[in-house]
RNA sequence: GGCCCCGUGGUGUAGCGGUUUUAACAUGCCACCCUGUCACGGUGGAGAUCAGGGGUUCGAAUCCCCUCGGGGUCGCCA
């Protein structure tokens, strides 16, 4: 080894040792005749003393070196001189004494700064990520996942978990997420696929009696990236057989629980994790995922609405709309142009527009509010009656600011999503510290698709349904419910487990209700129906977001920032610029062929 | 594919029709000075076709259009 210590363990007790450090030049501080050198490994930071009366060829190198220089330093450890202890490094009672400095290779200025966290444009973040991961910041991010990772490991082998790979060659089953294809050069005209996640190779471990199987899993999906979704992204999947849901709710709620107070103690949660049905989370907060770090509920006021006459209003009742809204306090005063902002984001979100209506902030009983004094589009349109009756629905105190949407039932709850999410962040409401995690449960079975004209499932096809709604599989599929449940945590959807169909004919029958036909079925899921068939036991799972939930471990708003080397937002690795174009004979030897040929031409 | 935001020395920002723009500030870079700093300090210096192209104007970093690049988001993500 070219070091005898790491920077970052050097403190009192190796005080009178004689060391030999290597790492990074972090910050140099030259005083003429004495030289301080911050020098940065893996570990941390500790400070290396030039003087020339200790060693004159040493300082003579101290002179010449440069940020991100990698040298070595051969010195005694000395407890720093009273007064010149620094609180701030966590080796600040120390400092190394250099007898001996070697440049082991030096460095061009960085084009960014590595020793402070000021924020770069991205893609040069992204072109240099190996200098942009020696930011203190990132080799954080990076080993507090680690952390996460072995906790989970450690955590589910003591539980009696095996830990299986499954293949990234598997086969293409094009519903759901679009696939990434790989061409096979053995098999002509054939095609692999990378998995979207492990979801039928984990039940078919149920079913080879495996009973207890999780991976730390690479799963790949062809869609526009988001800054919480990747081409490839990394989930925990685990898939247990004998159990219901409230023992994957009860593991869950233990893995995240020890996992916060073993990675990060300083962070709290809310226990037990609250529960919501999917019907109460999207109309309190009009979303499946709702951040319940703070309040500012959606309160419906379609009944009041109804009995207006603000045309408003009643377009979208009589189109079988709703009336709902959020309450701001104190945000009465919000002028045109903020007013305005508010709209639009409404707007982005499908909605016509947004009615405000804002509490006067002088001081006045609610029971007295009269339409003159409020400050609203809507006001000369409502009773007394009426304002007194929706001021109460939003417990709205004087100073407060109604946004309300009229609209279709879906449009009014993501509008509304959004601004409540939106305020949120401009009011501060939401405490960083907290890490609110909360259980999603009693999603509908199917969804209707607009789009595709059948039934589509809301999680997977694999995912059971309640028992007792078998028969209205046939009668009302809408109203079946399904056995599946969402880990959701600060407005983030972590994870979507369920209890499998374990029963050959079951999955038959909902398979031809999302539109199969026999051959279909028999084509791309003939495998895993036959399996079903030798004894499958009952089993149910989920899989847990591991990108997300570092990002939320760490405060970081998007889960580029907790991946080693991420991509951008069209899918392309500018360090590596690829995708990138190939030989013609790595295309013969696949047997495929460009439909546009001059594509290639580069 | 739609919508929104951004692009000014290496980096981060200011400037948002003409005025102290001969494009400013901070930091980084180079040189010199400095023996207890820790975001060290001091003096001096170099460094920008204001993303690219087109247009409006007497005059454009500034207004308009297009292109490119980056981000956010809707659609999409079984």
């Amino acid at each position: 080894m070219l070091k005898s210590h790491s920077c970052g363990e050097l403190g009192k007790k190796h005080a009178g040792q004689k060391v030999t450090l290597a790492g990074w030049v972090h910050r140099r501080r030259d005083h003429g005749g004495m030289a301080f050198i911050d020098l940065r490994d893996s570990s941390g930071i500790v400070q290396v003393v030039f003087n020339p009366q200790i060693s004159p060829e040493a300082y003579q190198v101290a002179g010449s070196l440069r940020h991100e220089y990698v040298i070595q330093v051969e010195g005694e450890v000395v407890s720093r001189p009273k007064g010149t202890e620094n609180p701030k490094l966590a080796t600040g009672k120390i400092e190394v004494m250099a007898q001996k400095a070697t440049v082991l290779n030096p460095s061009e200025t960085p084009p960014f700064y590595i020793n402070e966290d000021v924020e770069v444009e991205e893609s040069l973040c992204l072109k240099n990520r190996y200098l942009y991961l020696r930011r203190p910041r990132m080799r954080d991010n990076i080993i507090l996942r680690h952390k996460v990772v072995k906790f989970i490991r450690d955590f589910l082998d003591a539980k009696g978990f095996i830990e299986v790979e499954t293949p990234i060659l598997i086969k293409s089953t094009p519903e759901g997420a679009r696939d990434y294809l790989v061409p096979s050069r053995l098999n002509p005209g054939k095609f692999y696929a990378l998995p979207q996640s492990p979801q039928q190779l984990k039940q078919l471990l149920m079913v080879a009696g495996l009973e207890k199987y999780f991976q730390i899993a690479k799963c790949f999906r062809d869609e526009d990236l988001r800054a919480d979704r990747q081409p490839e992204f990394t989930q925990l999947d685990l898939e247990v057989s004998f159990v219901e849901e409230e023992d994957i709710l009860q593991l869950m709620e233990e893995v995240f629980t020890s996992l916060v107070e073993t990675v990060k103690p300083e962070m709290r949660l809310i226990k037990p994790f609250p529960r919501f049905s999917y019907k109460e989370a999207v109309e309190r907060y009009g979303t499946d995922k709702p951040d319940v770090r703070f309040s500012l509920e959606l309160k419906d006021i379609t009944d009041i609405a109804a009995q207006t006459d603000f045309a408003v209003f009643r377009s979208a009742i009589n189109n079988h709309g709703k009336v709902k809204g959020i309450c701001l306090p104190g945000c009465a005063h919000y002028s045109r142009h903020q007013l305005n902002e508010l709209t639009n984001l409404a707007r982005g979100h499908g909605a016509e527009g947004l009615i405000t209506l804002a509490f006067p902030p002088d001081s006045y009983q609610l029971s007295a509010v009269s339409s003159d004094k409020v400050k609203s589009a809507a006001a000369r349109h409502l009773t007394q009656a009426q304002l007194e009756n929706i001021a109460a629905k939003f417990e709205a105190k004087s100073g407060d600011l109604l946004l309300i949407v009229a609209d279709k039932a879906g449009i009014v709850n993501k509008a509304l999503d959004a601004l409540r999410c939106e305020m949120a962040r401009r009011l501060n409401l939401a405490d960083a510290n907290l890490l609110a995690f909360t259980f999603v449960v009693d999603f509908p079975l199917l969804e209707w698709s607009e789009a595709t004209n059948r039934w589509e499932p809301m999680h997977h096809p694999f995912t059971a349904l309640r028992e007792e709604d078998t028969p209205l599989l046939d009668s009302e599929p809408a109203r079946v419910q399904a056995r599946h449940y969402d880990v959701v945590c600060n407005g983030c959807e972590l994870g979507s487990g369920s209890i499998r169909i374990h029963n050959r004919q079951l999955q038959e029958k909902i398979f031809q209700l999302l539109g199969y036909s026999k051959e279909e079925i028999e084509e791309r899921f003939g495998h895993f129906l036959r399996a079903l068939e030798y004894g499958a036991p009952p089993h149910g799972g989920i899989a847990i977001g591991l990108d997300r939930l570092v990002m939320l471990l760490a405060k970081e708003q998007t889960i580029r920032e907790v991946i080693a080397f991420p991509k951008n937002q069209n899918a392309v690795d500018l360090m590596f610029d690829t995708p990138s174009y190939v030989d013609k004979n790595q295309l013969d030897e696949l047997n495929l062929k460009l439909k546009h040929e001059t594509l290639r031409s580069e």
